[in-house]
DNA sequence: GCTTGCACCTACAGCGGCTAGAGGATGTAC
DNA sequence: GTACATCCTCTAGCCGCTGTAGGTGCAAGC
């Protein structure tokens, strides 16, 4: 049987994490000491693991929650996860070239800055012209 | 003078997220209609798309803060906004890393997954067992 | 058995950067 | 003068945690 603090160790979870996983209903309720501290067995220490990889992974909670849900039905076909597998990498791809070009323009912003006074300053002057851009970047976020 | 509406439509932002900033202190108090509406002139036009430019580019609220104080003193050394914007360079170069990273895992857990049954499902498997990973990818977020 | 001191408990607030909604006032075109 | 879009303030919610306050449990050393 593991406290919290063991769990929150084996699986790189900050305690606090695990007991919101638990309010959202991504882990269950555990069981309780005498004194109502939780105590933990196998089951959610593979189970946190998951999760916690598939965090990494960038996968969102509800993402998560659905690969869980999945994992239940052992019978059932390996389509769905694969589509929301599919779905992530696609996700990833696209935050990808968003910060391409993103890194694009920054590349050129701080290559042109003279080093002058502020008044010339590219960096400024490209913050203010949009025009001066290369790309579009439209999109703000993730 | 610019109502709050028609400075959203030209610079493209939202009505609500105008008042935030000015709730923030990043967009100044506008003056106001007898009705008590908010109208706006140029200059707040201006700084609006500065800072709707720079959030593009991915700079946090804060950056743009300094890089807005910056600009009120022209005659200033560049040095600061520079430093500023290779900094927002290294943070988005980090991210494009990691993001390769996790292309790299999803896309060979996508390309593993032979449409059988959940049991054998490579992408349940590779997310339970970390040891199956090519990369760390330590990190969550971002 | 008693104290020390860490780990645990609940409950709630806060982060960034908005976004949405309620319920009402204003402004403008016909 | 009336219809209707737009504006106002205020408050709460989103994601995925993280931190704090104020209190209790537990295990080890004496």
């Amino acid at each position: 049987m593991l406290t919290i603090g063991t769990l929150a160790k084996k699986t790189g979870t900050k305690v606090q994490t695990i007991r919101y996983y638990e309010q959202i209903g991504l882990m269950p309720e555990p069981g309780r000491s005498q004194g109502g501290q939780r105590r933990y067995g196998l089951d959610e220490l593979d189970r946190l693991s998951f999760v916690r990889h598939a965090r990494q992974l960038g996968f969102s909670l509800d993402a998560i929650r659905e690969l869980l849900d999945l994992s239940d039905h052992p019978e059932k076909s390996c389509a769905e996860a694969d589509a929301i597998a599919r779905r992530q990498l696609k996700q990833v791809e696209q935050r990808l070239a968003r910060l391409e070009a993103l890194r694009t323009e920054l590349k050129r912003m701080v290559r042109e800055c003279s080093g002058g006074q502020m008044s010339d300053c590219r960096v400024l002057e490209v913050l203010r012209d949009h025009s001066e851009c290369l790309t579009d970047h439209q999109e703000i976020g993730a």
